[in-house]
DNA sequence: GTCTATGCAAAGCTTTTGCACCACT
DNA sequence: AGTGGTGCAAAAGCTTTGCATAGAC
């Protein structure tokens, strides 16, 4: 299992391959969803970084450009609002997310791929999927 | 197959049942979204209501009113933005949407129920989940 | 007549954009 | 030095709320 510091390593060289500057707010931020096990909202990952430090704009545009860089995925919630969280390499699933405190679990089942296929007969293409369950975690309940 | 009259009278018993009361907007939309065979936006139907009908305020709040009376239901997109169809009994199943215009078909299979019995084993409580596949669809693209 | 639904205006919340300045490379 | 990132301010987009009036029962 990779520390802190090799993922942290990880998603710095991803920076550098294209091109895009090592910042200290790219690496807090980085550091931060390394270090947190679960999705966060952007306003989260701000205050966590402690509100002054950077600018909430900063994290949005950062978040924005490690989703494109294929570093960290955006998660819509049921309410509309996004989460984020590192990338786990090549490893597809999906979670359950608590409504309240946002705690995930990761599920390794995922059997979209008979639904991609019918979709792709329908005559789709580009084909993305969002699955993710929302409960109420033991702890919230 | 029930006629668009039979599914609306269907609806406006469910509105009694919950003694909600049958207005005029209340009718439009239901009639709008029984004929519309694809989600829509609370937007799209506004304007399909003619946008200076009804206001857009008035059909959010309905939207709101039907979901909770269990007429119609939300579907929550990448983007954030909610589409709105009516409930089809209580069969269940899931959407490929064209990110652009919005068509959708309905797929079948859902075999999110092993997925719910692990969230379950993992102490969640109220499961519910969101499964939503997005492309092009050819006339899109 | 009562109580709910509507319209209008305004606010709320998340996210995006513009622009000048700063700092990574 | 040059390009790309940041902060601040402002706006944009979707949705919700407050309040007085209209309308369903």
């Amino acid at each position: 299992m990779a520390s802190t510091d090799n993922k942290l390593e990880n998603a710095i060289s991803n920076l550098k391959k294209e091109s895009l500057r090592i910042t200290e707010p790219r690496k807090a931020l980085l550091k931060l969803l390394i270090d947190t096990h679960k999705p966060l909202s952007a306003e989260e990952l701000h205050e966590a970084l402690g509100s002054e430090q950077y600018d909430l704009v900063t994290v949005y545009r950062n978040l924005e450009t490690f989703e494109k860089a294929g570093i960290v995925s955006r998660i819509p919630t049921e309410s509309g609002k996004g989460l984020y969280e590192m990338n786990d390499e090549q490893k597809h699933y999906h979670h359950i997310i608590c409504r309240h405190c946002h705690k995930a679990e990761k599920l390794d089942e995922c059997h979209i791929h008979e639904l991609e296929e019918i979709a792709t007969k329908l005559g789709f293409s580009n084909i993305t999927h969002v699955l993710e369950l929302y409960g109420v975690c033991q702890e919230c309940r």
